[in-house]
DNA sequence: CCGGCTCCTTACCGAACCCGAACAGTCCCT
DNA sequence: AGGGACTGTTCGGGTTCGGTAAGGAGCCGG
């Protein structure tokens, strides 16, 4: 598929039960992610402060050290690394949000990995929306877009795009004139590891398109995928 | 044709199909990987655990052991080797990415050889994490091609291609003064299940002359192919 | 519980493209 | 110089591919 991946960074990744863990980092790698795994909860705290991972996903039931209070203790330090927490029951949950807690997130188990996985991305989005405008706004042709504040104009005029509709044609703007097949935009964009086979991609660029109006910088690639104009 | 320079480290290829299995190692081979081929399950598992290569190409029908199993051996034995898969079907494929079988990427039968060859490097770079781009434009005389934008320059003035013809020609380009057999360019563009015939070749040679006009780079090589100037 | 919005799927249609046959031109060997 | 083999070119039929519209599932707020 020739994804050009650049990499996303370390999630750091602290649970003890290896299928768990396992299935989490391939996920992760999957999706670009390096990951750095731990099984303790000590030995987590120590990674968490010594690899600066960009996120972390911390089990609660943790021997050694509760992924809770991981959290609580770099939060202590001024570390305000994003992290999501894996529960295993609802009632957990109570617990987590909406406390001095600081998760940004949390999945219960069973949880699917595609969805961790778009959690960890959405988590990072927002962070580096917080980061004081580490994405620039980005120009091509008459459509500006402006990653921080998800808006989009075309032609001067603002346009009202869906989230999907945003995170496609954010990525395809990220890197002008390169193509990409669909799969590449589902992994990216969706966050499936899944083949083509459906037109869901299709059908969301014409949204876009239609949306965009005759300023659409869109183009298609027969055979291949699509590409912003460069 | 034999791999030049810097080895990229050793792929493992386990398929009983001897046309296949050849096809895949010249490609590989070509690409800069070493390459070790076992045509049975239990010996492609053997060879996985005493070569320790960086990545395995499995084909999932095998005799004596399927593919599957010796991935799913691999992960119990705590290996996470990037693993890809060949299979024939579709519905074989939800098994497969589905979960606990820790598949990298799969490829259906029947697939191109340069596709298999660029999913292997896809999951490398994602597992290493690094972003090492061998998809540079190239130049050969007044004609320019990028990869990634798909895109084709004649004496600085852009050419548009077809898929098939952009494909023929990068296949070409990708090794100038090196002479390619309708076969095997057949088998590399087309895929090795082509049914088509051999002077199709000859027809879209013609077509991208005519699109690159007199700074045309494909020479004709009687009684043997074509290739691109050196 | 309902209504609106978003997302994903499916089905259909028009257009682009590929293939192969046929014929003309070129090269090579004798 | 001539014949044969190989290659260049043209062109239409059949197929694939992408655009588009419509419908249903899930989600959220009311």
């Amino acid at each position: 598929m020739t994804a050009d991946t650049a990499p996303r960074g370390l999630v750091l990744v602290v649970e003890d039960e290896p299928t768990i863990a396992d299935l989490v980092r391939l996920y992760l790698a999957w999706d670009g992610f390096g990951v750095h795994l731990e099984r303790d909860g000590t030995a987590g705290l120590a990674a968490a402060r010594r690899l600066r991972p960009v996120a972390c996903v911390l089990d609660i039931a943790l021997p050694g050290l509760a992924g809770t209070e991981i959290c609580r203790r770099l939060r202590e330090a001024g570390d305000w690394t994003p992290v999501i927490f894996l529960t295993a029951r609802d009632d957990e949950v109570d617990r987590i949000v909406g406390l001095e807690l600081g998760a940004d997130d949390y999945v219960t188990k069973p949880f699917s990995p595609r969805e961790l996985v778009a959690r960890v991305r959405a988590v990072l989005r927002r962070a580096a929306g917080a980061a004081a405008g580490a994405e620039q706004p980005r120009v091509v042709g008459a459509v500006t877009l402006d990653p921080a504040r998800r808006t989009v104009t075309a032609a001067g005029a603002p346009v009202q795009l869906t989230s999907t509709e945003f995170d496609l044609l954010a990525h395809l703007m990220a890197r002008p004139g390169r193509v990409f097949t669909r799969e590449e935009l589902l992994a990216g964009v969706w966050g499936y590891a899944a083949h083509a086979g459906t037109r869901t991609v299709d059908v969301h660029v014409a949204q876009v398109r239609a949306k965009l109006g005759p300023a659409s910088v869109i183009r298609t690639h027969r055979g291949v995928g699509y590409a912003a104009d460069a």
